[in-house]
DNA sequence: TGTCGCATGTAAACCGTTACATGATTTT
DNA sequence: AAAATCATGTAACGGTTTACATGCGACA
């Protein structure tokens, strides 16, 4: 669902083909919602079909640009204001650090360093991106309330990177692929807190 | 492939049924990555007939807790080492923020306030969460890894949620509906930074 | 004239959610 | 005895990715 209310949210700041939407995804949005070309192409033709969106004349090179419709217009209100927000979250970098004591205490720390020269770079980017919004414009103030969250979460995660650094260097080195407690066992019931089963 | 990961992580610090990792993936886990019941049994499944875990005796009330085997860390470790990390996000309250425009001010701060209040109390969940890992134990080592990550996105959340209430307060009233650039025209070219397209 | 970037799409495979279905054990 | 929780699953549907396919226009 929130594919569509992503594309009628481009489209309402101004008219745009398949094209420029894929290139938004690849930008701004890439940290906040990311779609394929393949899965955009036909989603705008539903909506067209829908009459939330509609086709404007043909430019060139096959160009065809949409514009969001007062019904569109009302959708994507009513979405904003109507409906439950979907917080599931899926970040791969924080998975694998769940997985990291499997392996040498030095090779996580490789992983870690890449992992944080990744986001650094991706931080350089979002406030290049930030530097160039036109705050006359209201979709562009809009768009610096996501940009700043992109900031702040790429803050966060170069400085988690830090202190996971520094964090793994002291782990006890060794063994870690089958240190863990005896796994014959059926069933280790009694008190267990933290991230153990029952 | 992510959840054949996020699963085998699960058993490499502990054997858990189904069950179990229904739990962790509504606990910890829950802010790094999801997956419901339906998804996991039959993965399980899988998991074990390419012998990556192996299916432990049958516990009571039907529990079926698996166990990871040699097999299963190989490819865990693989995963972890020599393939690149997915970094494609999803983020509905940050996608919302970027149409928040569309709607007066007033309407757009009672939005980020619900959001506020919503990462808030996650946070709550987190620092608990954190309290409850036994350091002493290797995957709890690395487990305090993805809790740490997750309480300083949380925190970057909540602070983005405070300034963006601010700011969307300073934001000009009245008429944001149609109050966008006249949608008739074609292409606008022309040196365009931002979020504009081409 | 060849190559690069613009621009749009289809089909199949894969991943994830929703709706449905069942039964055992513990608690009230 | 009823309700809540534990525990596992299947089938259909919908969303997402991967592989494939095509053609125009600008520039070297």
């Amino acid at each position: 669902m929130s594919l569509r209310m992503a594309l009628l949210t481009l489209l309402a700041g101004a008219p745009r083909s398949g094209y420029d939407i894929g290139q938004e995804f690849d930008g701004v949005l890439k940290f906040v919602w990311h779609a394929k070309p393949t899965q955009v192409y036909p989603e705008l033709k539903r909506l067209a079909a829908d009459r939330l969106i509609r086709e404007q004349d043909e430019g060139s090179r096959g160009r065809r640009p949409y514009e969001i419709t007062d019904e569109g217009m009302r959708v994507l209100r009513t979405w904003l204001l109507a409906s439950d927000t979907d917080h599931s979250q899926r970040n791969e970098t924080v998975l694998r650090s769940f997985a990291l004591w499997v392996v040498p205490p030095q090779e996580a720390v490789a992983y870690l360093r890449e992992e944080r020269e990744y986001h650094r770079a991706r931080l350089r980017g979002m406030r290049a991106l930030k530097n160039g919004l036109n705050l006359r414009l209201a979709p562009d103030r809009a768009a610096l309330l996501g940009v700043e969250a992109g900031i702040r979460r790429l803050e966060a995660m170069v400085s988690w990177a830090d202190w996971a650094i520094e964090t793994v260097s002291t782990w006890p080195t060794g063994m870690a692929g089958t240190g863990r407690p005896a796994s014959g066992g059926t069933d280790r019931r009694g008190g267990n807190p933290g991230i153990r089963p029952r």
